[in-house]
Order: structure tokens, then C-alpha cells, then sequence
DNA sequence: ACATTAAAATGACCATAGTCATAATTGACC
DNA sequence: GGTCAATTATGACTATGGTCATTTTAATGT
């Protein structure tokens, strides 16, 4: 399994060298080849591991989306309104690790589910999650038998990443938070009540 | 005022042909080169009047918002839920004129609002005339008056993009419509209600 | 008409993402 | 430990987006 060890090393090699230069000299002024030098490897070989070079960014994502089943570990205690809060909040905070990245792996991300329409993407993940935490909240909860889970947690979703990305040059985890908070607070009550 | 006509005439010529050419083979099999020559002109002219190949796209959005206005004066009776769903009907509409490239203008919108951060994007516009029809409903209707204008358009806005980009790659306007509804439904009436 | 200045067009040029035929490495099997 | 097949690495090469110094064209003044 020497080859497998390899494979990984390499590709984690990449990713983490990239991801170094890009915080360092921004997306744009990294070129492959740079990175593939930081790595030790041909040029060549980066693409034998990612398809383009934004794929990287995808990865990042990724890794957020992978610790979203521990992030909504994080809080089992409170109402649905205050759980989707803090899950928001969390991933938030893991967004903001890389600052400067947000912007572009958020479109990334929103590429790859424009152009791949499998149930396997990032987005859709996060959907399911948050229907599964409505589908639990309907046990105790008659107010929200009403509404189709994932239909609901598509809705916040929606409200996620879009505020995320317009809010996102301006960078302020708490001006984002509130935002968030207003709005969960609307569709909680509903816009005509 | 020759100078400002041919200049008018150059930059009509650019986006015709590029959309044609986009239509006929697909945005990424399009070179700037070639759209320059089905023109008539030089390729580094192309580039006096877009920045960037992407640029073209984002005329085409340019496009849809302008007729913003107008979609609204479209149905200005029922209720404002039902002026809601009619003009996402028809912007739904309009951007299924160009189905092929439905998404990628959609790409090239988030990605301007993202890089802009200014009032002046189109999702801002959009945002703005949700809130006035919101304004206007207040006046009559007791129920809207405890939210913040801004905020509820600005959800309409998140609900609206991004089940656009979700639903882009299915390209099916029926479905999109019923999700559509089925969202106001719940934020009208409230999740927790 | 001619000269001067400003705006716009040009295309040779460059940088770099991505390809691909070839070479090197690995693992399996005898 | 030698042979073969499959996998992975390599870097010369290509294609194209985008730049920029130079040239052309339009507008203004005399």
C-alpha cells in the first residue's frame, strides 16, 4: 500500500502548500506551477490530482462540510431557532479561518452545484442536516408539523450562503450573525403574521 | 458624435455576437479571438470594452434587472404574495431565454456581488424594489408592520438565487415555480407558527 | 486645409492553465 | 529476483485570456 500512502501525501501535500501561498500571495498570484515547486513535483502532477486549479478551493469546502455532523453535535440543547443559530455561527467562525479565501471558495462552491446536480454536493449536504434537525423538532414539537422538512431546510440554506456571499467582502462575523438572526426571526413568525 | 455611436454600435456588435456564438457552442468552446473576427475587429478591441471574457454574462443580467421595473408594473394587483410569485415568474422567464446559460450568468452575478461590495450590483437592485413593494404593502396591510423592510427583501432575494442556482442544472420552470410558492408559504405564514 | 490633441483600434507579445505522449515507479505473480 | 501490467510522474507543448506600445482615427482649434 506504498502507492496509497504516497497518493495521499502528495495530495495533502498540495493542498497544504497551496492553501499557504494562496493566504500568503492571494488566489490570483499563485500559478500551478508555484505550487507544484513548493511540493517538490512536476507540474504535471497536480493535475493528476485535481482537475483545475479552483478545485482546490472546492476541497476547502469540503473540509468545512465535514465537520458539520460534529458542529451540530455542538449544540443539542435549545430551541431549533437557537440550534440553527449557533450552527450557523460555527460554520461561520470556520469560514473565517481563511478570510480572504471566502469569497472564492463560496463561488466555488456554488459552481460545483450549478454544474455537477448530484445529491452528493456540499450544499445538499447541509440541506439534509438541517431537515434532519426539523424532522427531530417535529417529535416534540406541533408548531412546526406543518411544513415539508426539506423544503424548510432548503429555505435556510438559502438564507446561509446567500447572505454569506453578499456579506462576505465586508467581513464582519458579527454584523453577519445578526443578520442572520433578524431573518431567522422573520421566517420564524412569518413575513404576513 | 460619430466617436460615441460607433462605440455604441462596437460594444452592440460584441454582445450579439458572443451571445449567438455562446448559444451555438457553448461559452467555454468560445474564444474572445473568435467572437472578434465574427465582428470584425480586432481581438484587443474586445478588450476595451470588457474587462474580461466573463464580463459579457454579467451584460446579460444587466439586461434582466433593467426590465426589473417594468416586470413589476406588470401585476399590480393581489396580494403581495401573489405579486411576489408573479414577478419571480417572470424573471424565471426571462432567464430561461437562454437556458445554456442560465448558469453561468447566474455564477457571473453572485460573483460580481461578491468582488463589488457596492449598492450599484444587481441583487441590490433587486433587493431594493422587493422592499419598496414590501413598504407600499405595509401601508395597507397591518400584518407586515413589524419587520424591517430591507431584511424581508432581503430573504425574497436569498430564496430566489439560490433556488435559481439549485434548480439551474434541472432547468425545469414548473418545478422551480412550485418550489417558489411552496417557500412563501412557509415564510408568510412562519416555520414555527 | 492643416496642426494638435485625445480617444480608440490594433496585433505582436506574454503568462499560465491545462494536455498528453513518454518515462519512471510500483505491485503482483512466477 | 526477473518479467509484466498498471499506475503515477514528468515536462515539453498548446491554446487562449489578457497586456501594452504603437498606430489609426475622430474631434477641436486656427
Amino acid at each position: 500500500m506504498l502507492r496509497e500512502n504516497r497518493k495521499k501525501q502528495t495530495r495533502e501535500s498540495i493542498i497544504k502548500h497551496a492553501i499557504a501561498l494562496f493566504k500568503q500571495k492571494g488566489y490570483e498570484n499563485v500559478t500551478v506551477e508555484e505550487i507544484t515547486i513548493a511540493c517538490g513535483i512536476a507540474k504535471g502532477t497536480f493535475f493528476n490530482y485535481f482537475p483545475k486549479k479552483e478545485h482546490i478551493l472546492l476541497y476547502i469546502t469540503d473540509t468545512y462540510m465535514n465537520r458539520l455532523n460534529e458542529v451540530i453535535q455542538l449544540h443539542p440543547e435549545g430551541s431549533l431557532k437557537e440550534r440553527v443559530l449557533h450552527i450557523f455561527r460555527e460554520l461561520v467562525m470556520i469560514y473565517f479561518k481563511y478570510p480572504d479565501l471566502l469569497g472564492l471558495t463560496l463561488e466555488e462552491t456554488i459552481r460545483s452545484t450549478v454544474r455537477t446536480e448530484t445529491e452528493s454536493n456540499n450544499l445538499r449536504k447541509f440541506q439534509t442536516a438541517l431537515a434532519q434537525l426539523i424532522d427531530e423538532e417535529k417529535e416534540n414539537n406541533e408548531r412546526f408539523k406543518n411544513w415539508d422538512s426539506d423544503t424548510a431546510a432548503s429555505i435556510l440554506v438559502d438564507i446561509f450562503i446567500h447572505t454569506l456571499l453578499t456579506q462576505s467582502a465586508s467581513l464582519h462575523a458579527e454584523t453577519m450573525m445578526e443578520l442572520f438572526q433578524r431573518k431567522l426571526n422573520i421566517i420564524w413568525e412569518g413575513l404576513a403574521r
